[in-house]
DNA sequence: CTGAAAGCGCTTACAG
DNA sequence: CTGAAAGCGCTTACAG
């Protein structure tokens, strides 16, 4: 024998259960055991009851490594996003968890906005052979979509609305997301207005803010606005702080700024804290508005006026895709779903007060 | 054969390479190929380069479902956790992905503080056969203790400190964060303190945020102070809109009250908030602190009081002690270790000022 | 409704 | 430094 099991002594050392000892001990073959638990419908009562008193008295736990190698389904399905800590992706991972299932488990891996690293993820989550993989963003090393491409699974690129998905795609344009959010400025009567992100730093950047100021730059050019100005200050992820430090560079370098679009909710609190600091009225004497409709940005006050993105929609929405696609429909539908996005003024957006007291 | 392959054909379907057919195509056997992937130093320079060609060529990517099964160890660590858009115990999760680094993989389950939910995952968890569990808290259904203890791997509570853990404990005692909090508060010159939590509602329960609420009721006790009040309202998890629900009930009930601790610091800004809406001014007029040490807390302003935990260092350390006891050390550590807490004063404590103007 | 045989794709435990 | 044999614990694909 290959592998020496133990010496067949009275004081054996417990070991984990196996389906094998569950089969011994009901009096059936291991494949009745296996239907009990698969499917205990297609077998008779009592020999059903006999294995599931079995089970219990064993305490057997199914492997499903084993099982997974078997059937060539492991129910794993792999989520790679830039971090955990920001309440929106938090969300989108609840969301998928929810729509797939207690069947399926998922496999996270969070790149800190680096491509060189969603590739390093990629490799080991393929190794677990998931049956679906959801990834944020279409920013991709060529490696990594190589990959992606050849693993014969689903692919969900979320977060974006690329016009042509490695596969598919759930999300929204972030380009029109930062142009919204440019004319929602100018709308307003705000002509000095300027928008705060991070900026590429080597292998760390984060596509999806950029795309926002690039949409935001847009305007400006469209509008012939030209009192306005693009901050890029930092790496990703942008934070409290780092909004907080953003509006201060910007306060610094034009005082005179009237209308303020953060990239994220999180960093636009940080700049709202700033302007608290600093005395600076908002909305009075300057506008400021968030992207992603943070529960934060809700619940603070004033309230954070926002583009509104469907967080955990997305999540959901890749999901019910995924369970679409594992039972072999959903060809027909669309490669990129936009859920789209929705400006939500709140407390912390108004029209200049041009006659201040 | 029972299970029939693809026949011989010249225009076989392309599917996914094995290590079989990498090691035909570098005319080795698979034992080479799997040493090259597990440890190449012990191949010989020429062998390996081939057996690496061959692998880049074909785009092989090993099975470890299938090595799992076969070296009886998956390299997954499970991690259960009441909720992931948490700041603090997405921390913790990222403190223990990093300590664990990259050969492990974590399963993440969230139970949204129902110990049924919890014992499902679980069961669920212990059929992808974990080499370790990281869970937080104490609080098990008894059918969940039996699994955990009979699962044959290391078990760690955290975010609590038992004396007598199921296995391993990493964290701090709530019930003295609860204390610390009082005691803060009262050093301030400050007697008609409240503190504001959630309410167990039939399954779902957090037992972490009631132990800080007994631990600031035993201090109230303590010292005699008869004007302190303990409000539960709502159901877990507490967040930033809770805080501020909970803030409205108590100024409703007793409108004087001059010291709050809330359970932590998401629904102390939501309290906040609330104070600010009304126009009460804080720390002029009422001191408030959380628990955490959330960044939110940090770059708010007025900055939160709090009373901070390491959460990403439970992560890290609980991360840490995994790895020892899988190389079979770390027996001779205490079995509960003991962060520790602290209380950090910022800008919402302070002392009252008895002759405002 | 139930079971015997074979195999999923690797690694272990030898042997040379 | 390399390989042939066996087996990890299940499910598939029959057959009866």
């Amino acid at each position: 024998m290959a592998r020496q099991k133990k010496a067949g002594l009275p004081a054996e050392a417990p070991t984990k259960p196996t389906m094998r000892d569950v089969s011994k001990l009901a009096g059936v073959s291991t494949m009745t055991v296996s239907r009990v638990l698969a499917d205990p419908s297609i077998v008779a009562p009592e020999t059903r009851e006999r294995v599931m008193r079995a089970v219990d008295q064993l305490g057997y736990v199914p492997d499903l490594v084993a099982g997974s190698l078997s059937s060539r389904r492991t129910n794993f399905v792999g989520l790679i996003l830039p971090t955990l800590t920001n309440s929106n992706f938090a969300d989108t991972a609840q969301g998928l968890a929810e729509a797939l299932g207690a069947s399926y488990q998922l496999l996270i891996g969070y790149t800190l906005y680096q491509a060189g690293e969603e590739e390093r993820l990629v490799r080991s989550l393929l190794a677990r052979r998931p049956q679906g993989i959801v990834v944020a963003g279409t920013l991709h090393t060529a490696s990594t979509r190589r990959m992606l491409m050849n693993a014969g699974i689903p692919v969900i690129e979320i977060w974006d609305a690329p016009s042509a998905p490695l596969d598919r795609a759930v999300g929204f344009s972030n380009f029109e997301a930062g142009r919204a959010a440019a004319r929602h400025l100018l709308s307003l009567g705000l002509r000095r207005i300027a928008a705060i992100g991070s900026e590429a730093e080597g292998d760390v950047r984060d596509a999806r803010g950029e795309a926002r100021l690039q949409g935001f730059a847009a305007v400006l050019k469209e509008e012939g606005v030209e009192t306005g100005v693009i901050l890029r200050h930092g790496a990703a992820p942008v934070s409290y702080a780092h909004g907080a430090a953003a509006m201060k560079l910007l306060l610094a370098e034009r005082p005179d700024v009237e209308g303020v679009f953060a990239v994220s909710d999180g960093s636009a609190f940080g700049a709202l804290m700033e302007c608290r600091r600093q005395g600076i009225d908002v909305p009075g004497r300057l506008s400021l508005m968030g992207f992603g409709d943070f529960e934060l940005g809700r619940e603070c006050e004033p309230a954070i006026s926002t583009i509104r993105v469907d967080a955990k929609g997305i999540g959901t929405k890749a999901g019910e895709l995924l369970r679409e696609l594992f039972d072999g429909r959903g060809a027909d539908l669309p490669p990129s779903i936009d859920l789209g996005i929705e400006v939500v003024p709140r407390g912390t957006t108004a029209a200049p007060r041009r006659h201040a007291p």
